[in-house]
DNA sequence: GAACTATCCGTAGACCGTCTACGTATGAAC
DNA sequence: GTTCATACGTAGACGGTCTACGGATAGTTC
């Protein structure tokens, strides 16, 4: 029996979950399980979000005005709270698409210098 | 007069500054001054290493292994730390593009998912 | 030789986001 | 009534980058 073979989870690098939780909260609005999980499928399973950094998380964008939020029941009938996008939160979401966009660049140029 | 138009720096995201400088270094042996240097005129001055991530990285690169250095005089005559890359410092510059690859790839799925 | 700038090394401590490791409660299945 | 999945959360460790310092040396200007 070979060993399990595990996908090797990818450690995110601090700054890019807040964008990629505005980011899934495009599609609607969604509740804490169901956003690390849409992050996790839509990645392959290659991104695992810990509970420990979701909900810290999720407050955090709260907090900043670019999530609101309300409690709802879930589809497996449970208690949920869903957040969706405020106006802030989607001018924050271009604003952090734009910076990623650039330091991927900016990060290829020195990695991968353009053979002119 | 117009306000002076710095180039708006960007943050490095945590873990990128020891693959850039394990890259940097692939060009051949440098300082520590010199590596903070490259780095930024490499990305047009966009990114800056500030010395207090600078040097702390450098000495935790070294005691892992990935770098070694040794004293020498820099081109304006000063004192100089020169490092260079290690065998395990040029297989671990692999293992973290590959992860830096891997990682671009899987967010950009996310926010920018793929039209078929 | 005094003053100043550029070069080069470094540290201390704040800061902040992610992680591991817990804990709680409810609903559904059996 | 036990077990599993769903859903919320917190506490504290951890680690890398930042700001803000300090110090030494070389070159230049006066």
């Amino acid at each position: 029996m070979p060993k399990n073979t595990e996908p090797e989870r990818l450690e995110l690098l601090q700054g890019t979950l807040d964008m990629l939780i505005l980011r899934t909260l495009q599609w609607g609005p969604q509740h804490g399980h169901g956003i690390g999980q849409a992050i996790s499928s839509q990645s392959d399973d290659l991104l695992k979000v810990e509970t420990g950094s979701l909900y810290p998380a999720l407050h955090r964008l709260e907090k900043r005005g670019w999530l609101k939020s309300e409690w709802g029941i879930s589809e497996a009938n449970h208690k949920a709270k869903y957040y969706q996008l405020t106006a802030a939160g989607k001018a924050q979401l271009l604003r952090e698409r734009d910076r990623w966009t650039q330091l991927v660049d900016v990060i290829g140029k020195i990695m991968n210098p353009a053979a002119e």
